[in-house]
DNA sequence: TTGTAGGCGTTATCAA
DNA sequence: TTGATAACGCCTACAA
C-alpha cells in the first residue's frame, strides 16, 4: 500500500515503540541502546516492537541533541570525479561501518558556489569538511574561523595554519627514474605535463635528483612540458626521438600522455618495452591497464589519501587537531612497459 | 582563535540572535524568515545582529519540526564513479541551489552494504533516494515499503511499481548507424561488449532496425561480442577485416572497444575515416576526445538523467509519484572518426 | 507588532 | 528497574 506522497509506511518514531511495548520512552530508549539498567525481559519487548515498527532512530533529533550529526562534508571541484572518487571511498571506508556519512557537493572550480555549499554544510551541521582541490596545488584557505575542523586532501591549503595532504610528486618522480635505472635503462627522458602545475615540475625535481644520485644526466638535455594529453605526448616523443634517437626509457608526467608516448613509439618502430622503457603517473586503470603494452605507472594512492584525511578529520573532531602539510608517499606499479633489460 | 576542539568559534543560535537583537525568538524568526508581521526597523536590528553571529539557522532543528530535510540520498554501485558523477552532477544541478543536499553512498556491488547504507540514510532522514546501479540492467527493488520515494537511474528496477530511467540503447546503436549511413557507409560492422549485458543486446537491436529499414545487411554477417575493452576492441576487428576486407564502418558498443577498433585499423592501414568509418559508445570525454582521429561517439547524457532523476523525485516527495520506465534518448557527438564521403 | 508556549524525537538526569 | 522531565534549536499558533 502506498500513501498519496509516493511513499510507503510512515517512520516509526520512539513513543510508537515505548507503546507497542508497554514502556515508558525512557524505558524504550535506554533499552535500544544498550543500556544496562533495564531488566532482559523488558529489553528483549522493546526490541521486538522496535523490528516489528522497523523503527530506525531520527538522527536529527539525536544530532540536535548530541551536537553531532556523525555527517562529514566532502567539498570537491573536480569535474570528473577521478580524483575525488577514489578519495571519497577511501574516507567511506576509514569512517567505517555507517557510524559517518559522507555529503559531496562538487563546486566545479567556482568559489561562489563553494561558499554557498559550505554555507550549506554548516546549516546541516556537519561535523567536519574534507576539501579535495580541482588540481594539486595550493589553494586558498576557507579561513580559520569555520566552526568545525577541515581537512585539505591532494590540494593543499594555502595556510599552514590548516592540516593539508598530498602526495609526494617528488618522490613519485624519483621512483619512476629509480625504476626504469634499476632496468638497466641509462638514456632516460621526461615528458611532463602542463608546467603551471607544481605537480608537474615537483616530478621534475625527483627525476633530476634520482639521475644526479646514479651520475646520470637527463636524456634530451631537459624535461619537456606541454599539456596533460595524448596528443602532447606523441608530440613530443616525435621530438624526442629526432633530436635523442638513443633515448633507451621515457617517463611520462601522466598515463595520458604515456599513451601518447607508447602511440608514437609504436609508430617510430620502437619496441616497447625491449628498446625504450616507459612510466606514466597516475595509475588511471583504465588507461594504464589496457595501454599496449600495459603500463608501468607511478600510483598516488588516493584512496590511501582520503583514509588518512578521514583518520586525521575523526581526530580533530575528536579534540585533537593537526596542522601543518603531510606528504604521502606513491607506489610503483609494475606492468609491462618496463622489464628488466636481458 | 581556536577552541580546543580544533574548530573555530561555536556557532550562534537564534536565541543568540534574538538577545543581540534585543527580543524575542520569535521575532527573531519571524524576521529572519521574511514574515511580514514586523516593523521593519525590528528586522533590520535582527538581520544586522544574525549577520554579525554569522548565523546558520541549524537545519536538523529546522528538519525536525518540517518532517522534511532538504537531503537526498545518491546510492551507487559504481566503482570508479564514471556513471554516477554526472548523474550526480545533474543531479546537484536540477536540485538548485542548496535547497537541497545530496548524500552520496558507494555499496561497491555489495548487498549487504547496500542496505547498510539505506538505513543509515533513513536514519538521517533524507527526503528521498536515487538509486544507481552498477551496469545498466535491471536490478533489485529496494522495495515498496520504504517512507520516502525513490528513482532508480541508469539500472532500473526489477519491479514495475518503481520508477526507473533508464537510456535509449536501442534509440542509441540505431542513431549510430543512421549516422553512418548517413556518412554515405554500406558495410557497417557491429563490434559489440559484454553479452551479458543487456545494453549490449540493445544497442545491436538498434543497429540492426536501422539497417534493416535502409536495406542493408550487417558486415561480417553477425554483431560480434567480447567484452567491454580495448584489447576486444583490436581483436575482433582483425577478424573481422580478415573474413570482410570490404568493410567501411564499424560501430564499437564502448568507447574503450573503439580505441581498440582504432588503434588495429591504423596498423592494418586502413585510414580513418577514409577507408573506415568508427562510431563509438558513451561520450567518455578522456578516450573519445583524446582517440586519434577524435572519435564519434554515442552519449548517453547522464547528466540529463541525472536531472530529470532529481525532478522526477522532487516530484514525488511533493505528493507527485510516477512509476514504469522512462527511457532518454541518446545524443550523437560527431568528431573525426566519422566524416562524410566525398 | 511582539512575546509566550508547545512540540518535533531523542537522550540524560534524577526521582520513584 | 522504571518513568517523568528537561533539554537540543527552531517554527508557529495564539495571546497580549
Amino acid at each position: 500500500m502506498r500513501t498519496p506522497t509516493g511513499a510507503g509506511q510512515r517512520t516509526a518514531t520512539l513513543s510508537d515503540v515505548a507503546r507497542l511495548a508497554g514502556v515508558s520512552i525512557a524505558t524504550a530508549s535506554k533499552a535500544l541502546n544498550g543500556r544496562r539498567q533495564v531488566k532482559a525481559e523488558t529489553r528483549a519487548k522493546v526490541i521486538d516492537a522496535a523490528e516489528r515498527l522497523s523503527f530506525s532512530p531520527n538522527a536529527l533529533a539525536r544530532g540536535l541533541l548530541a551536537g553531532r550529526t556523525g555527517t562529514v562534508g566532502l567539498l570537491t571541484s573536480d569535474l570528473e570525479g577521478r580524483f575525488s572518487i577514489p578519495i571519497l571511498m577511501g574516507a567511506e571506508d576509514a569512517f567505517g561501518s555507517g557510524r559517518t556519512s559522507v555529503f559531496l557537493c562538487d563546486a566545479r572550480g567556482d568559489a561562489i558556489r563553494e561558499q554557498h555549499h559550505v554555507r550549506a554544510l554548516l546549516s546541516r551541521r556537519v561535523d567536519g569538511l574534507i576539501v579535495v582541490g580541482a588540481r594539486p596545488d595550493p589553494r586558498a584557505s576557507l579561513g580559520p574561523d569555520l566552526p568545525v575542523p577541515v581537512v585539505y586532501a591532494y590540494a593543499p591549503s594555502e595556510s599552514a595554519d590548516d592540516l593539508s595532504l598530498v602526495s609526494d610528486n617528488v618522490g613519485g618522480g624519483r621512483m619512476a627514474v629509480e625504476h626504469l635505472i634499476a632496468c638497466g635503462r641509462r638514456r632516460i627522458a621526461h615528458i611532463g605535463g602542463d608546467p603551471t602545475y607544481g605537480a608537474a615540475r615537483d616530478r621534475t625535481v625527483g627525476v633530476l635528483g634520482a639521475l644526479a644520485d646514479a651520475g646520470l644526466e637527463l636524456a634530451g638535455g631537459k624535461p619537456f612540458y606541454g599539456t596533460w594529453s595524448e596528443a602532447w605526448g606523441r608530440g613530443a616523443t616525435r621530438m624526442l626521438l629526432e633530436q635523442t634517437p638513443d633515448v633507451d626509457a621515457i617517463f611520462a608526467g601522466s598515463d595520458q600522455i604515456a599513451r601518447g608516448v607508447l602511440d608514437a613509439l609504436h609508430e617510430l618502430g620502437r619496441d616497447v618495452p625491449r628498446d625504450v622503457a616507459v612510466v606514466g603517473f597516475d595509475n588511471w586503470e583504465a588507461m594504464a591497464a589496457n595501454a599496449r603494452p600495459p603500463l608501468t605507472s607511478i600510483d598516488i594512492r588516493l584512496e590511501h589519501l582520503g583514509r588518512i584525511a578521514a583518520q586525521r578529520l575523526a581526530a580533530a573532531i575528536d579534540g585533537e587537531p593537526t596542522s601543518g602539510t603531510e606528504v604521502l608517499p606513491c607506489r610503483l606499479i609494475t606492468r609491462g612497459s618496463t622489464a628488466p633489460q636481458t
